[in-house]
RNA sequence: GCGCUCGUAGCUCAAUGGAUAGAGCAUCUGACUACGGAUCAGAAGGUUGGGGGUUCGACUCCCUCCGAGCGCGCCA
């Protein structure tokens, strides 16, 4: 790519100067202003220093020998400001963009920057004591993205799901479902939701009146977990592992993490329960590993757990968790490290979390209340790639509102149909040159020197900024910074859809704006199933409404 | 009190350490006998919470103060 072409080039020009390159690596980026070029270095600006020369001075120094051996497309550079060069280039390598998008298809977008790494992303892995609620989508929607831009870079990506099914949640969820069977109050630390006094009926129905607590639990447990994945594949995501934490205290795993952690001496008795040095590994505290009754805790399995994925042969671990867990960063790491010998692993990402709005006041979302709105709920009333791509809008640093009136009522205002509208555009414009028999030449044969409409340059340059974008959104683990591209990338395309006809009398600006059309169409149609978005090819007439 | 995460336009949010901090919504003003108007164009809107520091250059990195959310259990 152009960029890269210009990089290599800079650090040519920086040997034939003698000026070293900046630690930090020659920066290209695109050019922010138009008079800034098509793109823009500061690098002079890091050189001078080493140089000993004024950082205008370098740049000109540059800039003359970048113009002795010019790369392909560079027309000339400019020295700006303080010292910046600002690259100016040909169109035509605007033209080559399209081509590769052409020739590469949905290869266009993606990399090798994270190639040979095995990557396990853990996500939701909420509690199996009930369905999901409103704002686990958030961490589906977001864990399925993240999923597919690492992939897209070269990682295998293997999406799994932690199933809590041992432990005093289960626990609670069977004594609640128990008090319903028998047509009582659950406890009061239990499971209060409606979909309790459901289960317990059909239960009955199921079963029969004398139903053992242990027997309840095994049936309301499957229920559950097929309910999660019903949801879960309503909104198109899809688990490769559904892991039990049974099966560590089965095959004796989390016994072994514990005699690990005592032989190398983390771990101490005090007050009759077993403590891991936490505080050894940056926590704030230690931490119970072995409570008096006997039991472990969920730190002690979590280990067991981790410990296992990396023997399963993952290199990298990802694990995604809500705010409210940060807590248990310190713990859950140093005990892996203690254990495990690996640093940096897992790599937690924390979220903040979904604030419900109905009817302009927040709703409170706890399993245990009564008052839980579910992912079904939301897919009830609002489409999957609606409730995706809201979910997918923002940073995961930043409290996400997600305002049922706005998302469900007002849905015209959603930004996902702005966005699918125009590739649904983009598929009507194949559509109607064939109905006017009108078909594509081989790129080849076509002139794209027609496409000098600013709008048409504006639509080549974000398909040109496309790969690094996904590359950026991969590596920071961003997948909003897609969204946003997207966006942004439709807005470009309705401006051009309103300002340049493609379908005209003059046959070579048809091909080519054509061309332009499906290149387009290419790339959203990539972005979206990043996102895990459906790109359609027509969409309901509003006005028929 | 300690810890983690944040603080950007009226609202919701963007911005690999780069030049004049950008979008959407809301407000105001324009453009339709259309390759789908669920569209487009324009205006207005800012001391990036305050103050120091590092740097050629800071919304971004460091320190400090103020404010917000979350956590601080032998729950998960």
């Amino acid at each position: 790519m152009i960029r890269a072409a210009l990089q290599a080039a800079l650090e040519q020009a920086l040997a034939t100067i003698g000026v070293p390159a900046p630690a930090s690596g020659v920066v290209v980026e695109p050019g922010r202003q138009r008079e800034h070029g098509e793109f823009a270095s500061p690098v002079a600006m890091q050189a001078a220093k080493a140089a000993g020369r004024p950082p205008r001075d370098v740049a000109e120094r540059l800039r003359a020998a970048l113009l002795a051996d010019p790369p392909q497309h560079l027309v000339d550079i400019d020295v700006a400001g303080p010292g910046f060069l600002n690259f100016h280039l040909a169109p035509s390598w605007l033209h080559e963009v399209l081509t590769d998008v052409v020739e590469q298809g949905e290869r266009f977008g993606t990399g090798t920057v994270l190639a040979g790494e095995r990557i396990n992303l853990e996500f939701v892995s909420a509690n199996p004591t009930g369905p999901l609620h409103a704002g686990g989508g958030r961490w589906v929607a977001v864990g399925d993205a993240i999923a597919n831009l690492l992939a897209a870079q070269g990682a295998e990506v293997h999406r799994e799901y932690y199933l809590n099914d041992a432990g005093s949640q289960l626990d609670k969820f069977r004594d609640s479902l128990m008090a319903r069977y028998e047509g009582v109050e659950p406890p009061e630390d239990g499971y209060h939701g409606a979909y309790l006094v459901e289960m317990a009926t059909q239960l009955r129905a199921e079963l029969g009146d004398a139903v053992s607590p242990a027997d309840a639990c095994e049936w309301g447990y499957r229920a559950v977990v097929r309910e999660l994945r019903t949801d879960l594949a309503r909104i198109g995501v899809e688990f490769d592992t559904w892991f039990s934490e049974r099966t560590l205290h089965e095959r004796g795993d989390v016994d072994d993490v514990l005699r690990v952690l005592a032989e190398r001496g983390f771990t101490y008795e005090h007050e009759g329960a077993t403590w891991f040095r936490s505080s050894d590994f940056g926590d704030t505290r230690d931490r119970v590993l072995i409570r008096s009754d006997g039991t472990t805790t969920y730190l002690c399995n979590d280990l067991a757990y981790h410990r296992d994925k990396l023997r399963r042969g993952w290199t990298h671990l990802i694990d995604i968790w809500g705010a409210d867990h940060h807590g248990q960063v310190k713990s859950v790491r140093g005990g892996l490290r203690a254990v495990a010998d690996v640093d940096g692993e897992p790599e937690i990402l924390l979220g903040q979390l979904v604030k419900l709005v109905r009817d302009g006041v927040e709703v409170k979302l706890s399993k245990r209340a009564g008052t839980v709105v579910t992912l079904a709920d939301i897919l009830d009333e609002v489409d999957p790639d609606a409730a995706r791509l809201t979910f997918l809008m923002q940073s995961i640093d930043t409290p996400l509102t997600f305002d049922l009136e706005v998302v469900t009522a007002q849905s015209m205002d959603n930004p996902v149909y702005y966005v699918q509208m125009a590739h649904a555009r983009m598929a009507s414009i194949g559509r109607r040159a064939r109905e006017h028999g009108v078909t594509r030449s081989p790129l080849a044969d076509v002139d794209l020197g027609r496409l000098d409409h600013e709008r048409e340059h504006d639509l080549l340059r974000a398909m040109a900024q496309y790969p690094d974008v996904v590359t950026d959104a991969a590596l920071t683990r961003a997948p909003h910074k897609i969204t946003g591209w997207v966006r942004d990338f439709a807005s470009r395309f309705h401006g051009f859809y309103h300002d340049c006809r493609v379908l005209t009398d003059d046959d070579e600006l048809t091909q080519a704006r054509l061309w332009l059309g499906e290149a387009c169409r290419i790339v959203l149609a990539d972005a979206l199933s990043l996102l895990g978005v459906h790109a359609p090819d027509e969409m309901p007439r509003l006005d028929e409404a």
